[in-house]
DNA sequence: CTGGTTATCAACAAAACTGTTAATAAGACT
DNA sequence: AGTCTTATTAACAGTTTTGTTGATAACCAG
């Protein structure tokens, strides 16, 4: 017995496979950010996108696959960040420690923060990127060195007590700015931190202390 | 027709709601931490809880009802910590800011940063235990309006410079705390800390310059 | 001991989510 | 035009998760 004729209710468009693997991890990436990694589901995620949930099985082969997609497609976005603000470090002076507060936006941007949160969640291994930002560190290593040195001005500073500095700095500002993506928003208010404050006055603050 | 005799397997446990309810946020904590939010499903809590699925629906109503549940544990057993540390606080010097740092490890702590991060990525509005936190907040603030006085020696420091200089610092404790718990073990093997300068190092060095 | 309350469970039912298959149509290339 | 590839879809199927119902047994009050 033959199946019902099938009609198509409305015109097919048909993109190539990068415009629709795009097309749909955008929608998946909306989802995470309006409804959590719960709204990580193909039926939803296709709605938004406008296709069907057989369109995304086809394009990463499984629920999970599109899930791990999402999860690289954010980290490669988070190293293209850095990496463009490592790439205006060299037309600047080496010790000019702006570029932290570049690494620091980028860090605490929303985005970037929800991908932290929910790799850590979930328990995803960002290894895949390590070398690059390992280099990437070193990289910003240098140009904290130096900016430790002068601000340790005529002191005399043993190398590796400058570097162990430098990498303490970093840290701080790393960490800072993740805390400040994930939970900065409740945490200004709880402080009692409002308006400018909350924002460009806490890093102008931070950034005039950092190598006080 | 009737429906065939039903018999026991197994001796039932017979516990109070309180205890029931108890065991069952344990259970769903322990997945929480084990395999993620998407670890929770109220057949795989139950089994860890070593009940069925269905006193679970018993005695929160829904799958959603236990998670909102359980967030709202966890929330009161981060306000809880806090609380415990501002107590003893008042044994203390008001401006010895090692309180600052009881502060930290709390924020830090593995669990209560993915509850931070769980709650920022499913939407929880940790406004219940606002006026709470706003509360203590406030108390800390006393505290390190002090240190920022004592610190600043001689200068002669307006009030309200202090105290938004203490906010400042309050912030920059709670979200690098934040960001510490979260993404600390990433970042501090980009970064190069290892060993006692990853945990303990790096705080004492925090410490050392915070009023600096 | 007796009866009532209810925490607990087993079995069933429903819903949600994921995955499969075959057909269709949009575009590319001859 | 005709042909081929394949992105897309509808319908179906399987699996997982959640929810429902009625019976049972543990405990407590009397």
């Amino acid at each position: 017995m033959t199946v019902t004729p099938k009609q198509a209710l409305t015109k097919r468009v048909r993109r190539s496979v990068v415009e629709a693997r795009a097309l749909i991890l955008s929608a998946a990436q909306t989802r995470l950010a309006d409804v959590g990694p719960e709204g990580l589901q193909i039926k939803e995620i296709a709605a938004i996108a406008g296709v069907t949930h057989s369109t995304i099985l086809h394009h990463f082969g499984s629920a999970e696959g599109l899930r791990t997609a999402l999860a690289e497609r954010m980290v490669e976005k988070l190293l293209g960040d850095i990496l463009a603000v490592m790439d205006q470090r060299e037309k600047m002076d080496p010790s000019d420690n702006t570029i932290l507060f570049r690494v620091f936006e980028v860090l605490s941007d929303d985005g970037n923060a929800r991908l932290l949160a929910w790799s850590m969640l979930k328990g995803t291994n960002l290894e895949q990127g390590r070398d690059t930002l390992e280099g990437l560190f070193d990289q910003l290593l240098v140009g904290v060195v130096d900016a430790v040195k002068t601000s340790a001005g005529d002191m005399i500073v043993n190398d590796s007590v400058a570097e162990r500095q430098a990498r303490f700095i970093i840290y701080l500002v790393a960490a800072t700015a993740v805390g400040d993506g994930v939970a900065g928003s409740y945490l200004a208010k709880f402080v009692g931190l409002e308006g400018e404050d909350a924002t460009s006055g806490f890093r102008d603050w931070f950034a005039g202390r950092l190598f006080s």
